[in-house]
DNA sequence: CTGAAAGCGCTTACAG
DNA sequence: CTGAAAGCGCTTACAG
């Protein structure tokens, strides 16, 4: 119907026969309307075509219906599903995603720059952080934000992640009633929370029952575990257990094991970190550590929409409980 | 420093001694001012923490510098890479991603309406597609759209794709080469224009030389290419090959294959579609037919800027060419 | 409940 | 090159 220009609440008002106060009335969320007047100006609407304009809203109420979602690293395969589930979160509350990506562990100024131009209602920040700097940009803007799966050493933010700490002392639990005697860690990249509590939580617990360990430093991929698997058993030696601090990571650990004629689970054990959608193969079928993601999702949106409702600043440390998965490579 | 009170152009201008049409000038790309009042200005902004308002600018040019980008399935590991490169390619141009994740082959309306609401330069369609009817809404607004890896039966839009129809054909001609004497054809989604095509191109081939083949229909997923693969070997027979219509499923074929004892590539080979990382691990080493992804992405992005400079609705369908990587299955 | 009017923060002819 | 003024499409007090 609309030819080549655009339908706006004053056409929509012609039409209904009622004042464009009225017509934004029917569309704004609270705002009261006749019932009488809602229907004539939802038929104007519906002849002509009628859409909100977003941005002359936005303008107006100083408030986006934007989340910035900022990512590192999709290669994990741990990512893609906590994208698509964010997405379908914020959808269901009426919000749109804006998507970020960068490849450095620290956020800097201009990755997150778009964000504040588009004065997003929200942001949350994926597998990364940023210096304080930047991040009181967002403060001073009252733009609510969220760390995820990363934990600041600073106590003024919000940060949702799985309790690593916990579960790295799990997992050595775990291993030693399996009769384990001596184990390797390999870490993640090591300028990452998540890498630096799987690996304190697992080997408080090794130190307090006195069992030998060895830490390789990796970095979360693939090929990182692999080869950081050969270099551990190139002595000769094979570790009773492996716990690898991700899963793409322990499946490169897997692969070279096999690769190196090393039975799984007999002559040792492997365990993961995240439980992706590949630890369930019938090739790998590997145990590993799953990574409460709805309940991660649940805390950061349910703080987003509070905080978007009524700006506190408020700050915290969420971290939610998650649970040994049992396959066949321990 | 900015109190509460976002700074505007009209305060930049009072401190700067100009005027705020000045100001605007300064930030909008084209218009001319003097190198004096442009440092004036630009001294001014620092010092209040100015940034344009992306919406009030969008108000008035009535273009935006968002591109709807709209996924499906980002499971199969082909997609996360599209994602970040898509992200990365749009931001060196100065625009952002507004992210849309959809279930459904066919989009429907409400999956759409948000991005006719932000008013987007232009929108990706991935994986997906849409009806007509919905899609003329894009061309009525005259915004941009590209069918990213999917072709429509119609010539009305535009779409760039790998060109599966000559993928079929050399794998099935290389397949012919290694004295292959029967195949099998594990198909993607049979609503898929891809899964088609690539159907085509190799049954074409096989057909000429009168190879005998058996088709299985499965559905693009790993847990699809494993069931059907057993399915294939049920029999007791095992097949001389099979073209499996994208990687994620041929891993899954691959697997399902070592697990009943059959030897690769010695019993049997395997050839995949898409070249994941994935492919290239050391227990897989999937021979495979790589997608110009890079290709692909330079052709979606050179014709959404293009249209967005200058809209003319150009339909079209691109084919790029893609390549045989040969690895250890075959 | 409804309408007229002001104003959100910009861009853009139009004069000078 | 620069400034004053109009206007983008909405929301929101303010009267009635």
């Amino acid at each position: 119907m609309d030819m080549n220009h655009t339908v706006t609440a004053k056409d929509v008002a012609k039409l209904a026969g009622v004042s464009q106060s009225s017509v934004s009335r029917v569309y704004f969320e609270g705002a009261k309307v006749s019932e009488k007047t809602r229907l004539k100006v939802l038929a104007a609407a519906k002849q002509l075509g009628y859409r909100p304009n977003e941005f002359a809203r936005s303008l107006i109420t100083n408030r986006t219906r934007i989340i910035g979602l900022v990512m590192k690293g999709v290669d994990n395969p741990f990512y893609p599903q906590v994208l698509t589930r964010f997405t379908a979160a914020f959808k269901a509350l009426g919000f749109s995603v804006l998507f970020v990506h960068t490849n450095n562990e620290e956020l800097e100024a201009e990755d997150i720059e778009i964000l504040l131009n588009y004065n997003v209602a929200g942001v949350i920040i994926t597998d990364a952080t940023m210096s304080l700097n930047v991040a009181n940009e967002f403060k001073e803007n009252k733009i609510p934000l969220v760390f995820f799966n990363r934990k600041l050493q600073t106590d003024d933010f919000y940060s949702v992640s799985c309790n690593n700490l916990d579960a790295g002392r799990k997992v050595a639990m775990y291993l030693l009633e399996k009769g384990v005697t001596d184990m390797v860690y390999i870490s993640g990249n090591e300028d990452t929370s998540t890498s630096r509590e799987r690996q304190r939580g697992f080997f408080e617990v090794l130190e307090s029952r006195q069992i030998p360990y060895t830490k390789y430093a990796s970095n979360y991929t693939y090929e990182g575990g692999y080869q950081t698997a050969l270099k551990a058993i190139r002595s000769g030696h094979v570790p009773a257990a492996f716990f690898v601090a991700n899963d793409i990571m322990a499946l490169g650990t897997v692969d070279a094991l096999k690769q190196q004629g090393v039975k799984i689970p007999e002559e040792t054990k492997v365990i993961g970190f995240d439980d992706i959608e590949m630890a369930d193969w019938p090739s790998y079928q590997l145990t590993t550590w799953r990574q409460p993601v709805e309940k991660m999702i649940h805390f950061t949106t349910s703080y987003l929409m509070d905080e978007i409702a009524a700006y506190t600043g408020k700050s915290g440390k969420v971290e939610v409980d998650g649970a040994l998965i049992e396959r066949l490579t321990t």
